[in-house]
DNA sequence: GCCGTTTTCGGCCCGACTGTTTTCAGTCG
């Protein structure tokens, strides 16, 4: 069997899926056929490892949600460019039709319903029948629709990217959402507590809504004060149950109102994943029990239950607590079935941050001013890693000036008592797969990162190899953000993970966790995978002004979310402990 | 199409809202 050169992306495979489920939804296919596609687009996008390689060797299976049936189709797709019920389906139903069915308010029945009746196969033949009035002729469809129709197409039409809401990193989500959750505890007065729910509490990489659950003794009130709050726009409902708003940023937010005692019912409903509620509830139901927001219902007693927190409801599942960090549908639940979730790394366990930019390349603050900032936050050391001889930008360091920055990182380091400055560098991995700065120069560092910053469009093959190179390199320490993806910007260059991760664990070469927010990288899937692997993970700041070192938070947020415990963090150990850890040390 | 703490067959999460309806289908979160 011939072996392609480069492998065929998973974000490939998954768009096939996905366009699959959307063409057997439009067939009118059992809406469970139509969901196995979309998890199976889902398990493809969270798999570490390729899995067109994967179903070669017939191991796709393995994947959650994957059966043999998808697994022959991807090997299809692999061998022969496309997959056969695909091209089939395209050719009954034209693509305009895909585009319709994401308008709100329409969905596969209505799309299938206009395209047998009328005739409508594109956005534009559906706007000149609604325009004509022609939709209501259709039975169960009325003025209503055809005036919601049209809002719908405008609304489309006025974005500028074409698709649907844009998407807030983390950060600027969280600092909204506090922002609105403080507002409305001042507004609702004593007896109002308000926390945030939703991706933006499992700290995803970006965040599409807001959520809000809260709890006060005058619900319709808190409700109508959102409207009060200046970062919203507009609110379109308020009732004792809740509101729904938008801020003038253009984020929807959900607020939801609980009462006290069923907190944990509301709070662990809202703050989801889809994906791990509907996994949770159908696990209840073998239980003879049905999980809602509002409770629990046990077949047995006809008695619905409600609870005041989230460890209750998880509990009366036979379930541990799960961080809402895990609750993504990716094993936490078996996991917490068996007693076996990790215990998760925090904040407090970081005592240094390895990675840090000053004023020599394109940071913006001094070393010394680096190094009280990083002793004020509690850490026992920073390395200062200025970018190395061939970065550009004006931003590059040359040989010389790094041995005079050596000395100056050890001048400083005796000023600011109470914490340890490591002379590093991040030195640039060149095409080639080599360094720029020599051996010797190399071997006077305290701490070496090595990162890609140039060529990021080589093949898989070269890229690996590039890689691998760096990571066997004898006095690299760790390579920085390893995959160079741009959340919602930039897709990772092509790498064979498995190959990086294993060679990584061989060499003892560290990768690292980079909590720049943009980045986030390794993200939470490759870095648990490299755990697995054996690799040892440091969480680095990438801090290029004093106030960045407090990025470190995001960059823990990934590895809870990557499942890794304190120990498998590389910078929760003393400096002594961190030195005897080096390649350079052991041999 | 997937999958197993009763199952290798027969199930597959829950509730609200909307518009069109005299009891519900479709859509959404």
């Amino acid at each position: 069997m011939a072996v392609p050169e480069s492998e065929l992306s998973n974000a490939a495979i998954a768009d096939a899926f996905d366009e699959l489920g959307d063409l057997y939804e439009l067939d009118g296919a059992v809406v469970h056929r139509v969901l196995a596609y979309r998890s199976g687009a889902k398990a493809v996008r969270n798999a570490s490892v390729s899995v067109a390689k994967l179903a070669r060797e017939g191991r796709a299976t393995e994947l959650p949600g994957i059966g043999k049936t998808l697994q022959e189709k991807v090997v299809s797709l692999a061998e022969t460019g496309s997959i056969p019920a695909a091209e089939r389906l395209r050719a009954k139903f034209p693509p305009g039709l895909v585009a319709i069915t994401r308008l709100p308010g329409l969905g596969p029945k209505r799309a299938r319903l206009l395209h047998s009746e009328l005739g409508i196969d594109s956005p534009r033949a559906l706007r000149e029948a609604a325009l004509a009035e022609r939709l209501r002729d259709i039975k169960g469809l009325g003025p209503k629709f055809e005036a919601s129709v049209l809002a719908g197409l405008d609304a489309i039409e006025s974005q500028p990217d074409g698709h649907g809401g844009s998407r807030v990193l983390l950060p600027r989500a969280v600092e909204i959402g506090e922002a609105l959750a403080a507002g409305l505890e001042r507004l609702g007065g004593p007896g109002t507590h308000v926390q945030l729910a939703g991706s933006a509490r499992r700290l995803t990489d970006s965040v599409k809504d807001l959520d809000l659950v809260a709890t006060t003794t005058r619900p319709t009130a808190l409700a109508k004060s959102l409207a009060k709050l200046e970062e919203i726009e507009s609110v379109s409902s308020a009732g004792k149950a809740g509101a729904r708003a938008r801020t003038h940023s253009g984020i929807a937010v959900d607020l939801r109102i609980a009462k006290p005692e069923q907190l944990g019912n509301l709070l662990q409903h809202f703050t989801g994943s889809d994906a791990h509620n509907a996994a949770l509830r159908e696990a209840a139901v073998r239980r003879g029990l049905h999980v809602s927001e509002y409770g629990i219902l046990d077949d047995a007693t006809a008695t619905a239950e409600t609870f005041a927190t989230e460890h209750e409801v998880y509990e009366r599942l036979g379930l541990a607590y799960i961080e809402p960090e895990l609750r993504e549908n990716r094993g936490e639940l078996e996991a917490a079935r068996k007693g076996e979730l990790p215990r998760l790394i925090e904040l407090q366990d970081i005592r240094g941050d390895l990675h840090s930019h000053t004023v020599a390349s394109d940071g913006h603050n001094t070393i010394e001013e680096m190094g009280r900032a990083a002793r004020e936050r509690g850490y026992e050391y920073l390395a200062i890693t200025d970018h190395s001889a061939t970065h550009g930008f004006g931003n590059d360091v040359s040989p010389e000036q790094l041995r005079r920055q050596i000395e100056l990182v050890h001048e400083a380091g005796a000023r600011v008592e109470g914490i340890e400055l490591l002379a590093g560098s991040e030195v640039n991995i060149l095409p080639d797969g080599s360094l720029d700065y020599d051996d010797e120069l190399l071997g006077e560092l305290d701490w070496i990162v090595a990162s890609v910053h140039t060529s990021f469009g080589m093949s898989e093959q070269a890229m690996t190899e590039r890689m691998i190179s760096a990571i066997e390199h004898p006095l690299v320490d760790v390579i920085g953000h390893p995959t160079g993806r741009l959340i919602e910007r930039r897709a990772p260059y092509a790498l064979d993970f498995e190959a990086v991760f294993a060679a990584a664990a061989a060499a003892g070469t560290m990768l690292e966790i980079n909590a720049n927010p943009d980045r986030r990288d390794l993200s939470d899937v490759h870095a648990r995978a490299a755990a697995q692997a054996g690799v040892l993970i440091a969480i680095d700041s990438d801090a290029h002004r004093t106030r960045t070192l407090q990025n470190m938070r995001w960059g823990v947020a990934t590895a809870r979310r990557a499942w890794l415990s304190a120990e498998q963090v590389a910078n929760t150990r003393t400096w002594p402990e961190l030195q005897r850890l080096r390649k350079q040390a052991r041999k």
